[in-house]
Formats: C-alpha cells, sequence, structure tokens
DNA sequence: CAAAAAAATGAATTCAAATTCAAAAAATGA
DNA sequence: TCATTTTTTGAATTTGAATTCATTTTTTTG
C-alpha cells in the first residue's frame, strides 16, 4: 500500500472539476458553445486538455452538465414562485416575467440554453430541459383548473406552449445581435398578457 | 466557337439541379439533415459528389435551398388561408390547425425544420424563416386589431408567440420516436384553442 | 529519502465528412 | 471525324477540433 487519497487531494480534485464547469459556463456566457472549445475550456480552467477528460468523458457530457445546472437554477427560481401565494394566475404571471426578465439581461447565456445550435446529443438534453420548465408550468394549470380559476383544458399541451411562446419571443431579441433596454419592459409585459390570455387567466 | 449550351444541355442541367434538391429533401425527411450527407445525396441523386459543387457552393447552402423551398410551400398555404375570409379568429384558428395538422403528418420534416439541430448558418436561416412565419400571423393579427376583433396587444410580440408555442407543443409528439395517432386531433385543438385565447380571439 | 501510485501534461493522433481537382467522358460545331 | 470546350467523376486531400497516451510531475507512505 502506497498511495491513499488524502483528504486534501480529495478537496483539489474537487477544486479542479468546479473549474472546469465554472470556464466553461463563463466561456458558453460570453460566445456561446461554439467558443467553448476543450482548449478554451483548458486555458481559462488552468489546467490541460487532456486533465478535463479526467472528469469529462467527453465534451458533449461537460455542456450537457453545464446546461443542467443553469437550468436547474432557473428552474428552482421559478419552482419557488409557482409553489408561492396568488392565484393561479398572478402565479403564472410572475413566473414568466421573471423568466423572460432574466433571459433579458444575460442574453448570451440565455440564447446558448435557449436556441444555440450544438450537437444532437446536447440538443436531447435541451430538449429534456425545456420539457421541465414546461412542468413547473404545468403544476400552476392544474391547480388553477381544479380551483375552477383556470378553463378546463391540457396542462401538457399548454405548459408546452408557454415555454414555446416565451422561448421564440425572445430568440430575436436575445439573439447574437444585441438589442437596446428601451423596449425590455414592454417586451416582458406583451408576453406576460399573451401566456395570461392564452390559458384563460383574464386578461386584464 | 466549338461550343454553345444547347437547349436540351440547358434543361439537363436544370434537371440535375433539381434532383439534387429532390434527393436532398427525400433524405431529410427520412433522416433528417444528419443524413443527407453529400455522399448520400450524390448516390440518391444518381450523380457524383463533385457534381453537388457544381449547382451549390456548399452543403448549407444546399440545405438552406431546401429549408427554404419547403418552408415556402408552408408559408403559401397560410397565406392563403390567412387572406381568406372569416373573422380573425377564425382564420387564426385555421391556419394553426392547418400548419399543426400537417406537421404531425410528415413528422420527420417537420422535425427537421422546427428542431433539429444542424450548423449555425442553416439556423440563422431557419431562425428567419421562422419570423416568415410570424409575418402571416402578424397580418391577421394586425387586421383583427383594427377591426376591433381583437383586443389591443404587440402583434410582433403576439406572432412570435403563437409561432413559438404551437412549435414547442409539437417538438415532443414530432421529435425522433414518433407518437400514436389517437390524439393528434386533440392536440390540434388544444393548441388552438390555446392561441386563440392568447390573442383574445375569445375562448370557446 | 525512495519507491510506488496517481495525477497532470500537451504534442501527436484520430476521425469523419466536406471539399477539391486532375483526369475522363460527353457535347458541340466545323 | 476532329479539335475544343464543358461537364462529370470520385479518389485524394483538407480540415479542424476532439480525443488519446507516453512522458513528466506530484503525492503518498514506509
Amino acid at each position: 500500500m502506497a498511495y491513499r487519497r488524502s483528504p486534501l487531494m480529495e478537496e483539489r480534485l474537487a477544486n479542479n472539476r468546479d473549474r472546469i464547469l465554472v470556464a466553461t459556463r463563463k466561456l458558453v456566457s460570453e460566445g456561446g458553445f461554439r467558443e467553448a472549445q476543450i482548449a478554451a475550456v483548458a486555458a481559462v480552467a488552468g489546467v490541460s486538455t487532456g486533465m478535463i477528460y479526467r472528469y469529462f468523458p467527453s465534451k458533449t457530457e461537460l455542456f450537457v452538465e453545464v446546461l443542467g445546472a443553469a437550468v436547474g437554477q432557473e428552474i428552482d427560481i421559478l419552482t419557488a414562485i409557482v409553489m408561492g401565494s396568488g392565484s393561479a394566475g398572478e402565479r403564472l404571471g410572475s413566473a414568466v416575467t421573471c423568466f423572460v426578465r432574466r433571459a433579458l439581461t444575460g442574453p448570451n447565456l440565455a440564447y446558448a440554453f435557449i436556441a444555440e445550435p450544438v450537437d444532437p446529443e446536447v440538443d436531447t438534453a435541451r430538449i429534456r430541459y425545456r420539457k421541465n420548465f414546461g412542468d413547473v408550468f404545468k403544476a400552476i394549470l392544474i391547480d388553477g383548473i381544479e380551483k375552477g380559476e383556470l378553463p378546463d383544458q391540457d396542462p401538457e399541451a399548454s405548459a408546452a406552449c408557454i415555454v414555446g411562446a416565451f422561448t421564440e419571443a425572445l430568440v430575436g431579441p436575445i439573439g447574437p445581435t444585441t438589442r437596446n433596454t428601451r423596449d425590455k419592459e414592454r417586451l416582458v409585459e406583451s408576453i406576460r398578457t399573451f401566456c395570461l390570455r392564452a390559458v384563460g387567466g383574464i386578461s386584464k
């Protein structure tokens, strides 16, 4: 017996892994997945390229994990809103507003997560994550329908529509060509109203 | 003077070009852009790979043209509905219904056109084409708002939301994993209702 | 400190599909 | 038919980033 991983070493390893994740996220938020090449990630993280393969089996899996972490954060935020108090309509409106505002704040990251073309495997993950967003909205819808606040409807389909709606409405304003800040709030409001009316949560 | 392109030759050239487009479309509709590799396209079209570069500067441009043709066809259909008679709500409902039904009929092609990841340039084109779809809906919305049939709203944003809504609601049912045919009509109806309510075109 | 094991390095390799281009085939007109 | 030009071919080349792995460095323990 001549080697046993010490706690200190253990920590360093974890640190490395984390540095790689952080570096990837940084690069993605600055220049999209395209810029997050292994060599670039390694440089930013301050490690060698080979190192990355010690922690992640492939670039794709690294991307999927980064995507998942970012999405998870957003979902936590939305979930908190959805679990909060207020009518179904109010909560739905807040959730949509919140998501859209955040996306408009960090356009590059949002673009990468919503629309940037990567590779099929990452995209498969993206579709799954979008479904997760849908589930959050589905929960409010079911609640609203049960309580009679919202008209009967297929919550699954409506939830997907909501996600698609705010997502698509964001693609332009969020894309590589950044926009001015003036009409952001107007856009937020337009999307909110659209989604609220769509599920029968009164117009305004 | 020893060579001048004869009408016969002229026609053959045009034929070649067309054969390539048809072959590409066929492959895309069967296995997505992924399967439409130059070698495969050449084989199906019955020409050599080099031949393809005589008609298209790159694979990307070939894809963009195929995408554009397919989208153009759908847009023509939608435009006809939109230009037709009926209230704004009725026409909007018909247009959405029509698009969704058609997409559910040819899932692979629709998936390739709506969601399959390809490369950034093709995707840029895809975003542009989606905007074209949006414009069709925007036209009905503006009309409906002017006539007082629909409440005031940002037609640009609402149109984008509509496109995003039915698009997203289709991704699952349309994706690589094909679905059963039973609930298709139910889905069509759910999406229609969602979009109609969303723009204030009454519920039902 | 030395030997053994693990971790880290980064230049070299790999890979797969797009693209090219020298050579062959076909078309044209005299 | 022949010389000229265009079209077509498809094997060879290119490309560019992901991945590997022989070597070096670091860590651990006796």
